[in-house]
Parts: structure tokens; sequence; C-alpha cells
DNA sequence: ATTATCTATAGATCTATAGATAATGC
DNA sequence: ATTATCTATAGATCTATAGATAATGC
């Protein structure tokens, strides 16, 4: 469904939930056990779909879990990019996408569970949030907001910084959430160029769009 | 071997060495799939050892692969140790930390891509490298260089942009390593509280005992 | 008429163990 | 005498496909 067209009857909108129900149980087993050894047949059960099904579909495990990955990858951008719309300021999206980012270990655990084990290896990647957060770092460097970094390192910064967030969130839930989350913020700011005072005051403003 | 007292006597020497190249064989599928699904069989074979002798060692694959995990962070944490002995500054410290870690990345790419893949669980760790950054932290906050900030979220941020560089380095080996990391660790300095300048110059010193 | 799903199954592969062999300790 | 390794193998499991069934399009 992300890269295709909408299905345009009820053959192919069956098709597709088949497909679907297949990744969203992929999903679930990466998130659970990260382990992708599971067999086809169990997959094909948990999916509540027929054994043969599954290759009418993917040819190996390996598609069936790449797809579940980016599947995931994709999700959470669209809900990120979602929630920030209308903030500006790069420095302020920034703050908000690690708070939102924070609120979803509690909201969407299996997405945050395969973004911790699979994140790394796509934070330069051409989908999802990636190339959006790096045209932001482009734009806060043109503008004077960010200082004394290049685009792709801050990137690598930012995701690395982002990621410990997440594995920081889903290993001590104990801590809270959106005071982690706006401390890991100002620091990466002020990686970013700014102040101390800057990087604090952006970090405590209100978040838009709470449910 | 690394939680063990060496062996005593031949028996036992013997008995590491099959232990220790299953492991090894075990680093190497990791490194090079990520897939932990290889048949125990495969894994035999390439670690040239008996098929039975895994049982003699592991209960199952996933304990294998964890072992392998942890004697790979664990070789990872003694290299950078050992290379960084004699340095004071804990500032310079991070420095070194990042360049030595882009450097093992041309001279120990099988580490680094299990670092990469596997190193995010375990940025709070009571093993390898983390408790010694944790310390190094610590004594940066109380003596003042290392300032807004307190050490868990210090050792996120830490933890989460060194492996976002070895991801980088590893996703991009055309770009200069020393550079990169320099770069790097010069945003996480300034992130640890130092100026611009300060974190420069510290990351534009000389490294010690270069091969 | 077409296409996806489902069930059943053959053949391949894998796991775990039993028993034989080889190496070392005492 | 003890212990690890190795080889061989039974039984279980898995993959991939073939053929039957069900749902939809035209």
């Amino acid at each position: 469904m992300p890269t295709s067209a909408p299905p345009r009857n009820r053959f192919e909108r069956r098709r597709a939930e088949t497909r679907q129900a297949l990744v969203r149980a992929a999903r679930q087993i990466l998130a659970e056990t990260g382990d992708t050894s599971a067999s086809i047949q169990a997959i094909a059960e948990r999916a509540d779909v027929g054994f043969g099904s599954f290759y009418n579909h993917f040819e190996s495990k390996t598609e069936l879990f790449d797809a579940a990955v980016t599947d995931a990858l994709e999700e959470f951008g669209q809900v990120i990019d979602e929630r920030v719309e209308g903030i500006d300021d790069p420095a302020e999206l920034v703050a908000a996408g690690f708070r939102l980012t924070a609120r979803m270990a509690d909201s969407h655990p299996e997405l945050m569970r395969i973004l911790r084990d699979r994140g790394l290896a796509h934070i330069h990647s051409e989908r999802g949030l990636s190339p959006r957060a790096l045209r932001d770092l482009e734009r806060g460097i043109a503008s004077g907001r960010f200082t004394g970094t290049d685009p792709t390192t801050a990137l690598s910064a930012l995701g690395g910084t982002l990621l410990s967030l997440v594995a920081l969130r889903l290993a001590r839930p104990d801590l809270d959430g959106d005071e982690t989350a706006s401390e890991l913020a100002e620091m990466v700011l002020r990686m970013l160029g700014l102040s101390q005072d800057d990087a604090h005051e952006v970090t405590r403003r209100p978040l838009p769009g709470l449910d």
C-alpha cells in the first residue's frame, strides 16, 4: 500500500488485505522477538491467512521482513509528519520530533521496537522521515539557526540520538518520557549550535496538537 | 573466555577452542547477513567443528548468537580501552573514542557491523565500554568539564551518536573517516557543554598510540 | 473467465540424540 | 577413567508447489 496506488476494486482490496495481514504479523514478530526465523506457516497462521497465500505476495521470508520494516518506518514518518505540521522553526521541529517520538513509545510500542532494532541502517534512507529531516537541517543551516556542522553529519547525530532516546524509553519506562525527550532534544540543539538558553527555551514550548 | 578464568590444561583449552570457533562463526554470520536462521549444521561446518559439538556448548542458536554479540561488544570495549589508556581529560577521551571507532570500521569491519546492528540495546549495559563511558561522563560532570546534562542522558546521546558514526562509516566508506569522526565528536562535545572553540581544539589533538 | 485463496502433500532440511572414537588426566 | 569430539540417524519440521475451491470482473 505505501508505494502503490490505492486498490481500485474489491479484488485488489482483498489482495491488499491479505498482504497487509502478513506484513502486520511480521511486524508483530519483529517487535516481540526480533527473530526472523519463525516459520512461514506460523506467520501465515498469525496473520489468519492460508499458508499458500504467502507465496502470492512474497518470494521469501527476507522479502516479507524487509517489507515489514519499511512499512513500520514509513508509518513512523507519517505519524510524526502529521503532528508537526505547521511548525516552522527548524529547532522547534527537532524538539517536537523528539518529544512526540518519546510518546510513541507508549502509544505505538511495537513500532518503536522495530525502530530501535532496525532504524540505524535507515538514518540516511531516501524514505520515511529522513529526507524531510535532512531538508529541515539544511534549511536551519542556511538560515543561520544551526551552525558549526554540515547536513549529513548533523543528520547522523540527530538520528543516532533519536534512536538512543527510543532505546532508553523502552528500557526505562520508569523515567519521565517527556522530560527525557526534552533533555535529549536540548542536547541535540546545543550540538546544532544553539545557546544553552535558546535550546532550553525551545524544548519547553507547548507541543501543538496534543490528543 | 571473557567471563571464565583462562583454561588450565589442554582439555579445557581444546574445549574453549571449539566454543570459540563456534562463536567466531556466529559473529561472521551476524556481520555478513545479520540473519540468525542459518542452520546449526551450517554454523558447525563454518566453524570446522563436528555437528554434535554444538550441543556441548550451547542449548540453542539464540544462546550462541547472544554469546557472539556479547563477545563482539566485549572485544570492542577492550580495543578502545587499551588505546585510550593514559588520556585523562574526559573530553579528549570522547574525541579519541570516536576517532578510534571510525578507524575500526576499516580494521575490524566485522565487529563494526555487529556493533551497528546490535549496539543500541547495549548502550546502558553493565558490560563492555558502557560502564567506563558512564564513569568518564560522571567525572567530567563533577569536574565541571561537562555541563547542562545528567550522566544517563549524556550516555544515551553519546552512545547513539557513536553508533550513527559507525553506520555512516559503513554506509559511506568514501567519506574521510577521521574527519567525519572528529566532526561528530565535536558536536557531541558541544552537546556536553564545551564551547565551539574548545570542542574543535580537543578533537584535533594528535591521537596517541597510532599503529 | 480470471484470479486469489486455501488445503494437502512430497521432498528437503533441520534438530537433537545415541553411540563410537579420540584425547587427556591421574 | 573421564570427557569432548565426531558420525550417523530418527523423527520433526519446513518449504514450495499442485490442484481444488471461492470470489469477483466483464
